[in-house]
RNA sequence: GCCCAAGUAGCUCAGUGGUAGAGCACUUCCUUGGUAAGGAAGAGGUCACGGGUUCAAUCCCCGUCUUGGGCUCCA
């Protein structure tokens, strides 16, 4: 069958088709398929198909309206992702500034408004190499050099010549030339008013498909991602099919700086960072309270659930983490602790370096690192430890170990982040010692407990991924195929959907991870599972079986909510600092209509606190409007406002944050009513 | 770590080569007010830190620290 593009076999197309579907992959109408026109799906502008599209053809706009503004800069890659697109380029100048962002948004806006049209060419690859090595786009050169050299290589171009692309295109189709011959002048680049680069599509039909396009930001990034190769210049931008939609999506931008960690925190004084200890929090008393009201609900769970916590050292010797094998993989993520005695010893062996024995004696550094003590990354190795303080039985597991230890990781200046990336925090860790029949009813357990606290903290869509077995990895396929079965097996029994990661997984052992979608739709891991052989290995752990012999334990690493810092993060951009009564650092707050009722608060007050609940009081010279405006801003679950009638009946005034006025309430009915609220974790 | 930007009162932010400002918060006083801001007065800053240029630096230059945006979703 002849191959013939979308367009030649469709014909005249709705305004809005940007691409069309054949047996579900996505292609542009400029693309020769070999299909009829029967099998083509038309893909519009306002499906996510189609909006990769048109974001992946408004990043060649942009990158257009660059060089056009720009002379000498260079382009590299220019992908549509999750929330736009970017284009990197080379610019020997330096980076751009706002204002040129703004220009380079203008300048785009006129190459969409002549609605230029897009062009595809295919060509080989030694042709693609001479266009663009005269063209001067090296990067575009160095990509073409790693493509295969039997690869169909494609071209795209836009340009508002049409008389170009008709006539002349025909003209030198004709008369034999190559098929870029025509958009191309003698200096190699093309010829004015027509944009080229090498890739592989799709694009739309036109560039008056580009509805609304916004440029967001600027900021420097490695060329292929790697810190060794030159900083590029990244610009992201956004692009939609409609007004409507980028507004709406300007919108929730706005939205979640609104519910920022990072602001709320602050406004909430739940937690601040100090200079004295980068990127490790200080939580406040309200925040302090948030934290360990996730840690004691986590650890109500461990009773029901057949968890022993337990409680380790914070510093261990460096053996310690040479046996789990974290000196070394994981060297540079630790806090070293030196204490005089090694600092002498130290200073010792240099000068027995100089003045003894060159050969023997060892720098200063060296015993440091030798020697000094480590503060933990990680719980598992300590567990180990535990594990393995005395023989143990086939009738103790599964042992289930949990700890909620402080940890320590030095991470990298650029990326600490708030408080979901921090250098100390503790995790809701356990380690399930067991044998290997034993693996999957644990998952099972695991994964209906982590729904179950999902699900009180009101996060409902959940997704599960099996992360398979990597490239670099330890072990025998017969093992991974075991450890792969177990996991699988235990998915299945909980009855839940999974997708597979094929090469994702830990190098000792497979993992499932637990994402889940927050308020504003984004996307947080949270829970994991692993399974490890590895380190009961080289702990040399072992138990003693039915059989009288000593078998090997399996150790699953899991955990809930992860870190309790990301978590605190992702939760309180959840529910918008909105704690509900069970988790709320004040469950409510009494506010007195003038100082007459004062008597009358305090009374309320010393009631409602006997009776365990958390209350606060404002008997402040403020009005009551205002005393109100403060209560809600705070983010109290409920306002109880008292004045001469209520003292006079007994009773309050109750406003719920999120119910609104629930009206006159005797006190004994709001303290039932509160309670059982927070009973319920509702 | 690297690129870019920022760091001024507890918070949000103005501002200037000649010893610093607003709003909110705070303290005190007045007001006794019924559901999102009543009024007045006061206190509060080594302008991140260290160096340099200058008669003079919060401002200009360099360095450090911290914070923020980003650093393969591969043509």
């Amino acid at each position: 069958m002849e191959r013939k593009t979308a367009r030649e076999l469709l014909g005249k197309l709705d305004k809005d088709v940007v691409a069309v579907r054949l047996h579900g992959k996505i292609f542009d109408v400029h693309t020769p398929l070999t299909a009829t026109a029967e099998e083509l799906q038309l893909v519009r502008a306002t499906e996510d198909d189609g909006l990769r599209v048109i974001r992946h053809s408004a990043a060649h706009v942009m990158a257009d309206a660059v060089q056009r503004l720009f002379p000498g800069t260079k382009v590299t890659i220019g992908p549509a992702i999750e929330d736009g697109f970017y284009y990197d380029f080379s610019r020997a100048e330096g980076t751009f500034s706002e204002e040129d962002l703004t220009k380079i948004e203008k300048e785009m806006g006129r190459i969409i408004k002549q609605n230029g049209v897009f062009r595809r060419y295919s060509l080989s690859r030694d042709f693609a190499m001479t266009v663009f090595e005269r063209m001067g786009e090296t990067f575009k050169t160095e990509i073409i050099n790693g493509i295969s050299r039997d690869a169909e290589l494609s071209v795209y171009a836009h340009t508002t010549n049409r008389a170009l692309l008709d006539t002349e295109e025909k003209a030198a189709l004709a008369s034999g030339k190559s098929p870029l011959a025509h958009l191309l002048g003698n200096d190699g680049r093309p010829v004015p008013n027509v944009w080229i680069d090498f890739c592989e599509g799709p694009h739309v039909p036109s560039t008056g498909l580009l509805g609304a396009v916004k440029l967001m930001s600027v900021a420097g990034a490695y060329w292929r991602g790697d810190e060794k190769n030159p900083m590029l210049q990244r610009i992201y931008g956004t692009a939609f099919a409609s007004k409507e939609d980028l507004d709406a999506h300007l919108k929730r931008l706005e939205e979640a700086k609104a519910r920022d960690h990072r602001k709320l925190g602050k406004e909430l004084e739940l937690f601040f960072f100090d200079d004295v200890a980068p990127a490790m929090p200080f939580f406040l008393p309200k925040g302090a309270h948030v934290y360990n009201q996730l840690v004691t609900y986590v650890r109500s769970l461990y009773d029901v659930q057949g968890y022993d916590e337990v409680i380790t050292p914070q510093g261990f010797d460096p053996k310690l983490f040479r046996t789990s094998g974290h000196l070394g993989n994981y060297n540079e993520n630790m806090y070293r602790l030196w204490t005089e005695d090694v600092l002498e010893d130290a200073e010792m062996s240099e000068r027995e370096r100089f003045d003894n024995d060159p050969e023997t004696g060892q720098p200063f550094y060296k015993t440091l690192r030798e020697e000094s003590f480590a503060l933990k990354p990680m719980n598992c190795p300590s567990h180990c430890v535990i594990f393995g303080q005395r023989k143990r039985s086939y009738r103790e597991l599964p042992w289930r170990m949990a700890d909620f230890g402080r940890l320590h990781r030095y991470e990298r200046g650029g990326v600490v982040h708030g408080l979901s990336r921090v250098r100390t925090f503790c995790q809701d860790d356990a380690h399930i010692f067991c044998t290997p029949e034993q693996v999957s009813p644990e998952i099972e357990q695991f994964i209906k407990m982590l729904y179950g606290v999902y699900n009180v903290f009101k996060f409902e869509d959940i997704s599960i991924k099996l992360a398979l077995r990597p490239e670099k990895r330890i072990g025998t396929e017969e093992e991974w195929d075991r450890a792969e079965g177990a996991l699988e097996a235990g998915l299945k029994a909980a009855g839940l959907p999974f997708e597979y990661l094929p090469g994702e997984g830990a190098f000792y052992g497979p993992k499932i991870e637990f994402h889940v979608k927050d308020a504003l739709k984004r996307s947080w891991q949270l829970g994991t599972i692993q399974y490890d052989p590895n380190l009961p290995e080289r702990f040399e752990l072992g138990y003693i079986g039915a059989d009288g012999k000593e078998h090997q334990p399996i150790m699953l690493h899991r955990a809930i909510l992860g870190s309790l810092e990301r978590f605190f993060s992702v939760y309180l951009e959840h529910c918008g600092g909105n704690f509900p009564s069970w988790i709320a650092p004040k469950q409510a707050i009494i506010v007195t209509v003038s100082d007459k009722a004062d008597p009358y608060a305090a009374a309320v007050h010393a009631k409602l606190r006997s009776l365990g609940l958390k209350v606060d009081v404002d008997t402040s010279s403020d009005k009551l409007g205002a005393k109100i405006r403060n209560a809600r801003l705070a983010r109290y679950p409920y306002m109880l406002v008292v004045g001469q009638q209520e003292a006079e009946n007994g009773t309050l005034g109750v406003r719920s944050r999120d119910r609104g006025e629930l009206g006159a309430m005797a006190i004994d009915d709001f303290a039932k009513l509160l309670a059982e609220e927070i009973a319920s974790k509702a």
